[in-house]
DNA sequence: TTATATT
């Protein structure tokens, strides 16, 4: 399995934690499919380091360099520690995997470890992987830090920013105080204008610590007003009411997205109800309606999610392929290349689970007739054509 | 003062 990514770990293969162009092509083609399709516009997810990928191990003092352990940052809110371990264990074999959650609240903190066996699938899955867009997300892989005491709160929140000011600037202005593991300016939704506000989270604490000492209430170059710089709220430390408000949030509750967006769930809506009597689950009757389909023959419903068919895969198709499509269009917890025993070439076909059926309606509805390559895809809910009476 | 960067 590892050697088989190796060449779609070429194409795909972005060095960078931008998304790699390959796949800003499939995202583009199918929001033209969808016009306003499940890839949400929103840009919150773009928090990102300038000046390095923190990819290298740290330069001094570190003991343990593990090139076998990787952090996986910007997860959807919704994915579960058995997705994150199907996603990864497509590079290579595992010897660990752990999505960290809220202590009290059990819910994801959308980021998680995965080890593996051999430093080289590791390599691969920061090749192939990082900048993966998962629904809303685009995920970033890198090697993980020794865990030690003196990485945590290291989160700084800086308010009263030239809305001039870019990312790169804000980087090369904090810089000075030590290496940044990842930086944002927070944009207006609409305009896209800056708020003057962001966030640098520095390799250490102590580094936090000067920036603070040498930037809070200080007028970066060429700006009239100062700026503050403190630390930022931790997440893990809410309170009691926040708790209990997100301990209340419905678990059907994901990504309401924008208005064009709900329209067209509601045309699906009709649509499946027409077609099968369902309503999704963003219609009142989404609980009721998909528990009602339990031990009823629905095409591609396997008890634990909705089996995908995909068929007129190239024969080096792969399954980080299978992830690179579906992904955005939802909750994906499998994906299968099936092979020829002797030659390990794809034979052609595939199989894709998602947890929720209106998104694998609309992923079937926009993927079917793809043109992947030179090769027009054919995609719908797995039927039970070769049973045997 | 963001969805969530150290198990």
């Amino acid at each position: 399995m590892a050697v088989r990514l190796c060449d779609v770990a070429s194409l795909l293969r972005s060095g960078s934690w931008a998304p790699e162009p390959w796949t800003g092509q499939v995202i583009a083609a199918m929001e033209t499919q969808l016009s306003n399709g499940p890839t949400c516009n929103n840009t919150s997810n773009g928090p990102s380091t300038i000046s390095n990928n923190c990819s290298s191990p740290v330069e001094s003092g570190s003991i343990e360099d593990s090139k076998t352990n990787l952090i996986v940052n910007y997860l959807p809110q919704n994915m579960t520690q058995e997705e994150l371990k199907s996603l990864f264990g497509s590079i290579g074999e595992i010897e660990s995997c752990k999505l960290v959650r809220d202590k009290i609240t059990g819910q994801s903190l959308g980021y998680g470890f995965v080890n593996y066996v051999d430093p080289k699938d590791a390599e691969k899955a920061i090749n192939t992987l990082n900048g993966l867009r998962l629904q809303t997300k685009t995920i970033k892989v890198s090697y993980a830090r020794p865990s030690s005491a003196s990485i945590r709160d290291a989160n700084l929140y800086v308010s009263g920013l030239p809305k001039t000011m870019t990312q790169k600037e804000l980087e090369q202005l904090f810089s000075q105080y030590g290496r940044i593991i990842t930086s944002r300016i927070l944009v207006d939704q609409v305009t896209g204008v800056s708020r003057g506000v962001g966030f640098i989270r520095f390799d250490r604490r102590v580094e936090a610590e000067e920036a603070i000492k040498g930037l809070n209430c200080q007028k970066p170059p060429g700006a009239t007003e100062p700026i503050t710089v403190k630390f930022a709220n931790n997440p893990s430390q809410k309170t009691s009411q926040a708790l209990l408000s997100q301990l209340y949030q419905s678990p059907n509750r994901r990504y309401p997205g924008p208005l064009a967006q709900q329209a067209q769930r509601f045309r699906l809506d009709n649509l499946l109800n027409m077609a099968y009597g369902v309503k999704s689950r963003f219609s009142p009757m989404a609980i009721e309606g998909v528990t009602s389909l339990a031990g009823i023959n629905i095409p591609g419903h396997a008890g634990t999610g909705w089996c995908i068919f995909v068929y007129n895969l190239a024969p080096d198709a792969d399954e980080s392929i299978l992830w690179q499509m579906f992904g955005p269009f939802g909750a994906v917890t499998n994906v299968k290349v099936i092979r020829d025993f002797n030659t390990n070439k794809c034979k052609g076909f595939g199989f894709v689970t998602m947890t929720n059926y209106d998104e694998a309606a609309v992923a079937i509805a926009s993927l079917n007739g793809y043109r992947l390559g030179d090769r027009v895809l054919q995609v719908s809910f797995k039927t039970n054509k070769t049973h045997k009476a």
